[in-house]
DNA sequence: AAGACGGGGTC
DNA sequence: GACCCAGTCTT
């Protein structure tokens, strides 16, 4: 990749592709201003996660947080309710203390400086690079898994591109190929095309304005590059889970994981819960005894549909079973609300497909 | 270097 | 159902 487009190669396909940049280029809502803070939300959201994902959560998240010190002086509670559904929820928690920090230690300003914005939580080499050059016009590259499909390609280069290796291989491509005049254009073209032309599968090469610049094009290597990533082994577990109905429909959620179900519902509220081993009614049942602590649970547990929550390599296979009791227990580290209001706690997909089959279920 | 961390669009 | 995404942090 080093060296490969010497002038006036490299210039042709700079403004190859940032000319095709102008005329495609989506209008989004963090595109519609040039602020480091709408800038950097917008970056932390889109972090492994595409953009139609992201656009619900995004204006929501920015009417409750306009100012960057609005969003350090609000609670956790309310930031990761407005995450809610999102995933990877150590971003919102970051998020969170990045802003704080802003406020402190750069008067609520985001900083300028690499290397002050690389020391925020949450802000890798691809964040802070993405912020400094769409909103400063810092000559950073930024290289995230478009962008290194794209350079993959047109630099023909083979194998796992995750590998350490190649990603900085990939990273001094990227800085030797990026348009200086023009860093926030020219980072956000190179993904716009990773992420309309230059896809994963049946890139559409025959739209794309650098075709004529590929070597993957060139030698028919466009299937083989890049290599596709190791998976890892699925794992199968099954999660019984306790909706607890009151007489006026309220119901009970914890915020207690078991080592084994925090990635389900990434400590956030949840219903009780347990890992089935054997018997999930019996299981469930042990594990509410323990819950009320010397009072009674309840004796009959209703089987609710089952279902099913694939989260990155666990199968999971949830067990809702729902139970009327006559008054809820008031415990440390739980909440009591109807179950219609579970949303306005933070709460994990899991849960809100939990909370959708109980509801449907008990009506 | 490898693993953990969510969720859903897309083919 | 598999693949993979506008990655970062920990071990």
């Amino acid at each position: 990749m080093r060296h490969q487009w010497e002038e006036p190669e490299r210039a042709r396909l700079q403004l190859s592709l940032l000319r095709w940049f102008r005329t495609h280029r989506r209008d989004l809502p963090w595109r519609a201003s040039r602020d480091p803070y709408r800038i950097w939300i917008a970056e932390i959201m889109l972090q492994q996660t595409r953009i139609a994902a992201v656009l619900p959560y995004y204006d929501r998240f920015l009417r409750n947080f306009p100012t960057l010190r609005a969003l350090a002086r609000a609670r956790q509670e309310k930031v990761l309710r407005l995450w809610s559904g999102l995933g990877y929820y150590t971003r919102a928690r970051n998020l969170h203390r990045a802003a704080k920090e802003i406020v402190c230690n750069h008067g609520g300003k985001f900083p300028h400086r690499l290397r002050d914005a690389l020391a925020l939580p949450g802000i890798g080499r691809y964040t802070a690079a993405a912020v400094l050059s769409i909103a400063y016009r810092l000559p950073l590259a930024a290289l995230d898994g478009n962008v290194a499909r794209v350079l993959a390609r047109l630099g023909a280069i083979r194998g796992d591109l995750r590998v350490p290796r190649r990603w900085q291989r990939l990273a001094g491509g990227a800085e030797h190929l990026l348009a200086r005049q023009a860093p926030g254009d020219w980072n956000q073209a190179l993904m716009e095309l990773g992420e309309t032309i230059c896809t994963p599968q049946n890139p559409r090469c025959k739209d794309c304005p650098v075709s004529r610049f590929c070597l993957a094009r060139a030698r028919r290597l466009t299937r083989e590059i890049p290599a596709a990533r190791r998976k890892r082994a699925a794992v199968n577990v099954r999660i019984a889970c306790a909706i607890l109905a009151d007489p006026r429909g309220r119901t009970i959620l914890v915020r207690e994981p078991g080592a084994h179900d925090s990635v389900l519902f990434s400590r956030l509220w949840q219903f009780p819960a347990v890992e089935v081993r054997r018997e999930p009614l019996t299981e469930l049942g042990n594990h509410l005894r323990k819950l009320w602590g010397f009072g009674s649970p309840p004796a009959r547990l209703e089987a609710l549909p089952t279902l099913r929550h694939p989260v990155t390599f666990h199968k999971a296979t949830l067990l809702p079973f729902m139970a009327r009791v006559a008054k809820l227990p008031h415990l440390a580290g739980t909440r009591i609300l109807a179950l219609n209001q579970i949303l306005e706690l933070p709460v994990s997909s899991a849960t809100r497909k939990i909370a959708a089959v109980a509801v449907s279920g008990s009506a």
